[in-house]
DNA sequence: GATGAATGAGTATTCATTCAT
DNA sequence: GATGAATGAATACTCATTCAT
C-alpha cells in the first residue's frame, strides 16, 4: 500500500493531466513490469490488476511500448532536473566548500531518489538493453547533461586540490560504481539485518575521498 | 565466428557429454537469449538459428526454462572454481606477500573472465531478478562459497595491517563495485575510444588500495 | 474536392431532413466504404474522416449497417424515378421514334448517373452480394420496376419491327451488359489514353442497333 | 458435397504438393469467403469448417492475406493456360475456319470454366477492388497474356473480312461483356426458371455475330 | 444533440509443447 | 534420435456499441 501511495503521488506529481483510469493503468503496469520484466507482462494482466477493460489500456496507450514509454520518459527527465539544479549548481555555485560535503550531500540525495523510485528504476535498467529508443532517450538526458554538469564539479575540485588529477571520467566511475554498488547492497542484497546505514554511509564516503585523495 | 568458436570451446570444455545438436542449440540460445532477452525469444527461433527442428530442443530440454538453467547452472559453478582455486587459496597460501599483487591478479583474471563470458553474464544479470531458482543457484554458489573465502582473505590481509578494519562485507561492497563499474565501462559505456586499458586498470587499483588503506 | 461537392449535392438534394452532421457523416462513409469495402471500414475511422465523435455516428445510424443502409436506399429509390419518368415514358409516349435515339438518349443518361455516382454505385456492387436485405430492395426497386418498364419498351420497337423478335430479357441482358461494358472500360480499365469517348459511343450503339436488328 | 468435390479435384489437380490440411483449409476458405467475403471472414471460422486448431492455419499460410493469395494465384496462373493454348492457338493455326466457330468454342469453353470455378471466380471479382497485389496479378496474368493473343485472332477475322473494322479494344469490350452478361444471367440472376440455355446461347452468338459483321 | 471514455467480445497471429513418423 | 506438423491457449490489439456528462 505504501508503496502504492508513493507512486501515487510521483505520478500525481509529474502528470497532472492524467486521468483516473490512466493512472490506474499507470499504476498496475509499474508494477508488474518491475515484478516479471516487460516482456512476460501481459496487457490483459495489466488490465486486470488496473481494474479496467484490456481496451481501455489502448485507447490511452496505442500500443503495450507506448505505455512502457509513458512510464519511463519522466524518469529520464525528471531524475536530472534535481541532480542539476539543486546539487550539481550548489557546487558550482560555491555553496560547497568541500569534495566531502558535495559528496555527502548527494549520496543521500542520489539514495533518497532511488528509494523513492525502485520499481520505475528496476524497470529503467532492466530494459534499457533490449529497447534502443530508450537507451538514446538516456544517453540523451542522463548521458550528456549529467555528465557534462559533472565534469565541471570534478574539474572544480581537481583545480581546488582536493581530489587527485586523473581524468574526468575514471572520477564519474568510481563514484558512480560505489554509489551503485551502496544502493544495491542496500535494497536488494542485505533487505534486513545488522546492516547500519548511517556507518556505512559513513565508510563509503571515506573510501571513496580517500580513493581519490591526491597521492 | 571468433565469438562463436570462444563459446563453443567453452561448451565443448564444461560438457563433454554434449552431442553436436545439444551445442548448437546452446550456442543458438546463448546468443539469442543474450540479444533480445529470454522472454522475448521463441524457441522457433532459437531451432532455426541452431539449425535443427523445434522438437529436438525439447527432446534435450524438457521446457524453454530448462535451456536458460541448462545454460546458467554451468557458469554459476565455473565462476567459483578458478576463483578459489587459483586465485585464493594462492593467497592463502602465502603466495601474494601483499593485497596489491593480490588485487592485480584477481581483477586482470576477473575482467579476463567477463570477456570470454560477456554473452553468458549478460543473460544471468538480465534474467536473475525473474527466476528465483537462478537466484537461489548464484547465491548458492557465489554468495555463500565465494563469499566466505574472499572473507578469509580480507581478514588476512586487515591482520596483517595492509586494509583499513571495516566489516568484510563492506570491503566486498567497494572492491566489487568498482570492479564491476571497470567491466561496465570497458565493455558497455566506452566501446571504443581514448581509453587505455592499462592506465585504468592501475588507476582503479590504486583507487581501491588508497580507499581500503588504514587511516 | 470536386468529388466531394457532387456528393454533397447529391446528399441534399435527396434528404434535405439531414443535419450538416449527418451528412458529414454519410459523406465520410461514402468515400471510406468506397475505398476499402464496407466490412474493412471501421466506425471510428468514419468518425475521424466525418469529424465528430464516434458516439455521434450511432446516434444517428443505430449500427453500422444502418449507415450502410442509409447510403444505399435513397440510391435505389433514385436510380430508377428519372430511368422511367424520363427516358422511358418518353418512349412510350412515342417521343423517341426510333429505337436508336431511345438508345442513344438512354446510354448517355445513364453513363452521366454512373459519372456522377461513381463511388455510391461501386459500394452498391461490392456489396449486394454479402447483404440480402440490399439485394431484396435492389430486386424490389430495379429488378421489378425498370424490368417492367423496360419490357414496355423493348415489346414497343419489337412491334414496330425496329429489334429481333426474342424474348424481352434477352434483349435487356445484351444492352445491359452491353453497357456495363462500356461503363467499366470508361472508368476503370481504360482510365487514361487514347480512347475517343464519342466514337466508342458510336461504336457501342452501332454493334448493339447491329446485333438486335431483325434478320 | 459436390462442390466440394469439385473443389477438390481442382485443389488437386493444381497442387500435388498439398497436405490433407492444406486442402481442407483451402476449401474450407474458398467456401468461406465466397459466402461472406474476405474481410468478414474470420481465421478462426475457416479453421473450424476445416477441422483443424487455428494455429494450423498459420503454420501452412504465414497470414491471412498469404490464404488468399494461395487461392487465387492458381486461377490466375490457369485461366489462362487453357484459353491461349487450346482456343486460340487453334484459330491461329486455322483451326477454325469461321469467326462463328472460334465464338462457339470459345463461348462453351468459358461458360464451362466459370461453372466450375464459381467460387473461385466470385472471391476473385470482389476482391480484386481491394488488394492491389491481386490486381497486379490479374493485369500481368489476364491483361497482358490474353489481351495479347486475343488480339491476334481479333486481327486475323478482321483481315479476312468477317468481322467489322473498329479497335481491337472494342471487339473484345463487346465480346467480354456479352460473355460476362450471359455468365450473370445463368449463374446468378435466372437460377431458375424458363431459361433455356441453348436457346440463348444461341442468341448471344447471333448478337455478337451481327453486332461485328462488317457494315 | 454531441461527446469521447469505457467496454468486452472478437481478431489475426505467436508460442511452447506434443507426438506420430 | 530427429523431425516438423499439429495443437490450443495466450497475446497484443481492434471494433462496434453504450452511456454518463
Amino acid at each position: 500500500m505504501t508503496g502504492q501511495d508513493e507512486l501515487l503521488q510521483y505520478i500525481a506529481k509529474q502528470q497532472h493531466s492524467l486521468t483516473e483510469k490512466q493512472k490506474q493503468i499507470i499504476i498496475a503496469a509499474i508494477e508488474i513490469f518491475s515484478e516479471k520484466g516487460y516482456a512476460s507482462t501481459s496487457t490483459s494482466e495489466i488490465a486486470k490488476r488496473a481494474g479496467v477493460a484490456e481496451g481501455t489500456i489502448f485507447r490511452h496507450f496505442k500500443t503495450k511500448k507506448d505505455l512502457l514509454q509513458s512510464i519511463i520518459a519522466p524518469i529520464l527527465t525528471n531524475t536530472i532536473a534535481p541532480f542539476i539544479i539543486d546539487d550539481l549548481n550548489k557546487v558550482l555555485n560555491q555553496q560547497f566548500d568541500h569534495f566531502e560535503d558535495f559528496l555527502r550531500e548527494m549520496l543521500s540525495n542520489r539514495i533518497e531518489f532511488f528509494r523513492e523510485n525502485k520499481k520505475l528504476l528496476k524497470i529503467l535498467i532492466q530494459e534499457i538493453p533490449f529497447h534502443h529508443e530508450l537507451r538514446e532517450q538516456f544517453m540523451e538526458h542522463i548521458g550528456k547533461i549529467v555528465a557534462s554538469r559533472f565534469r565541471a564539479v570534478i574539474l572544480y575540485f581537481q583545480e581546488k586540490g582536493e581530489i587527485i588529477n586523473i581524468p574526468y571520467y575514471s572520477v564519474i566511475r568510481f563514484i558512480g560504481s560505489t554509489l551503485i554498488g551502496y544502493i544495491f547492497a542496500d535494497f536488494l542484497i542485505v533487505p534486513d539485518n545488522k546492516w547500519n546505514k548511517e556507518e556505512e554511509i559513513e565508510r563509503t564516503i571515506s573510501f571513496i575521498i580517500k580513493g581519490l585523495a591526491p597521492s
